[in-house]
DNA sequence: ATCAGTGCAAAGGATTTGCATTACA
DNA sequence: TGTAATGCAAATCCTTTGCACTGAT
């Protein structure tokens, strides 16, 4: 099953309709797999679709587990697909912007014991971890 | 030494002035804990300082590591005061909006692993874990 | 046939910035 | 004294929304 159809199911599940703009905003962040914000996806889909559909589709997408938030900055949020990607988290470049993804299954455990402690029923996560990379550091010496 | 003490000595690293505004900006930040945003400062402070300098001044409070920004919330960024107060992580409810905090000193341990084996250089992080406290689990049923 | 979804343009809201003025170091 | 900081208001920038129209179910 790809991540469109999933989001199709979705939608049903929920008795919300299925649009090409739907299916075109869909169809584009699954094709790739980088993050991204919304004035990005309007360029790659060519503005074929309205920046305003498609910030009333990413809440919806994120709604249904197959993006996620990947932090916000300055203002923007940055986006990425969560199929067929196994959760990871982020190191984030303060000087160069570079994101270096990671993923460390026990923290995932910990993290999972940490919300059965407090009954808490998490629906989506996030690390993200700032500072310099190894480059910018040599080049701030 | 105090955080206000701290941040007059980091301004001072820096060649930056430590002016009536930035004491009484970081005079209010250290004398609670608490959640706070820009908004929320600038009427703590009776409106004494300008919210213009509020928010030129969190970004030094920041970068000197007595701050962190705790998540943004519908654009307005959240943050908390680090001083004094073990590094901790929260759950947040994305229906009533509670946070609650967590500490996990193996949690920790594992992101300074996952920053030395990368060559990173951490200067601040951040673990959200969003989805439905315990109460709002039992209203939604 | 209905009612949700779309595009457009206008509104909104948080944050940033230009500029003249003030005041630390 | 010189340079950084402040307040104010205007400007930005991302995001949301009202509305009339369109189209998926």
């Amino acid at each position: 099953m790809t991540g469109v159809e999933r989001f199709r199911l979705f939608l049903r599940e929920k008795g919300l309709k299925f649009t090409p703009e739907r299916r075109k905003i869909a169809e584009e962040i699954f094709s790739f797999h980088d993050h991204f914000d919304a004035e990005t996806l309007y360029r790659r889909l060519k503005r074929e679709v309205s920046l305003a559909t498609i910030y009333r589709t990413l809440p919806l997408l994120r709604e249904s587990g197959l993006i996620r938030e990947v932090l916000r900055c300055q203002g923007r949020g940055v986006f990425e697909s969560v199929w067929g990607h196994p959760h990871h988290d982020h190191l984030i470049c303060i000087r160069c912007g570079k994101i270096i993804e990671f993923e460390d299954e026990r923290i995932e455990k910990l993290q999972e014991e940490v919300c059965r402690k407090f009954g808490f029923q998490p629906v989506e996560h996030r690390l993200g971890i700032k500072g310099y990379c190894k480059e910018c550091q040599k080049k701030l010496k």
